[in-house]
Order: structure tokens, then sequence, then C-alpha cells
DNA sequence: CATGACCGTTATACTAATACCGGTATAACA
DNA sequence: TGTTATACCGGTATTAGTATAACGGTCATG
């Protein structure tokens, strides 16, 4: 009936969304491509960090506009290992 | 030092976005949706609704997926007119 | 040593996500 | 007509969490 806390899964991808963007940011800083995407520093720097592991829609897709990313790509390059893919490339 | 309430603007492109959704979605039942997406249909129907002004992003993600949505397009769709583009091709 | 960029923590207001309730509308059917 | 079923809506309640700011700390680099 309420909202569940976030699974560890959760996390872990919001960590994965973070330091996707973080490297798609390359060597700009932080406070350049925050206030290209119109938001605080601080949220950028939460978002990075995976300490906001759901992060609002808008605030994202502004995030990939200004680091050119797409969009799909990203959430598929992210997305949750629900079904465990037999060989990962992450390490390979 | 807060969080900021929503302007209006963004209310309304909450509402654009649940309604591209929406529309989206055709004929096919919420629960027939929600259930694909993986989300509670409570949730899709505020969403639809445009109660939820700022979704998160996997959520929107997830939604597009099902939809078939492009999801830079629906950004595009539903963004914010700030620069207020000469021309909008929605009552022409 | 001063500047710039980033990190970690703390604090707080507002919101998303979720569930349940009754209500409305339509369609099928006895 | 009355009942049943599906589908959607609006409101309410509750908790977890985002978005935001400010302070101080660290590590380079000049």
């Amino acid at each position: 009936m309420v909202r569940p806390i976030l699974s560890p899964a959760e996390r872990a991808r919001g960590r994965r969304l973070g330091a996707a963007l973080r490297r798609a940011r390359g060597d700009r800083s932080m406070v350049d491509v925050a206030i290209a995407a119109g938001i605080p520093v601080e949220t950028l720097r939460k978002i990075e960090t995976g300490r906001i592991a759901t992060p609002a829609f808008f605030t994202v897709a502004a995030l990939g506009g200004v680091l050119g990313l797409d969009l799909a790509s990203l959430v598929a390059e992210v997305a949750l290992p629900e079904v465990a893919p037999a060989a990962d490339a992450a390490t390979a």
C-alpha cells in the first residue's frame, strides 16, 4: 500500500546510471553541465554518485540532451539484470 | 534549500506526457500495459492523468519500451515551451 | 597559500509510488 | 429492467525518496 523501499538492484542501477552520466560528461565540469541542463549542481552530483537511484525522467532527459546521449541506449546500458544474460561484456 | 514546488509549466508538461502515453497505449487496457511495464496500474493511471508531473526516469523508460516510443521524441514532444517556438504544429 | 573542482553529511519541504474506496460509463445478458 | 463485468476516474492515506541547499573537508594545480 505504501511505496516499497528501493531494492539493492535498483540502487545498483542508480549507480550505473550515475557512472554512465559521469563518463559521458568527460572532462567538463559539473557546474558547466548542470547549468547547461538547467539543474542544480548538487542534484547532478547526487545523480552521478548514485545517491539518487531513481531520478526524475525530465532531469535525466535534460542531462542526456546536454551530454549527447541516446536515452534508449542509456536505459539498455544500465538496465536491471532481471534475466541475467548468459554472457556479459562488462568484464570480457 | 528545499525542493521548490512544481511550476504550472511543469504540471502542464506532466499532463502532456500523460496524454502522449495514453495516446500511445491506444486501445490496450491500463492493466495490460502496466503489467507489461512492471508497474502498478494505479501508478500508470496517475501518470496518464498527469497527476504525477515528474515521474521517475526508469518508469517512463519502461512504459516507452512497452509502448514502442522513442524517448527522445517523447521528450521533444512534451518539452517545456521555454523559448516558445515561432510556429506550433498543434493547431495548424 | 589561494583557487577550483569534487565529495560527504546533514537538514527539510515537496513529491512519487503505492493501495484502497466508491463512483461513472458502457456493454452483455437473463 | 436489473445484474454483472470490464474499464476508467477522483479522492485519500501512507511511506520512501527526490530535489535542494549549506558547511566543511580533500586533493590537485597554479
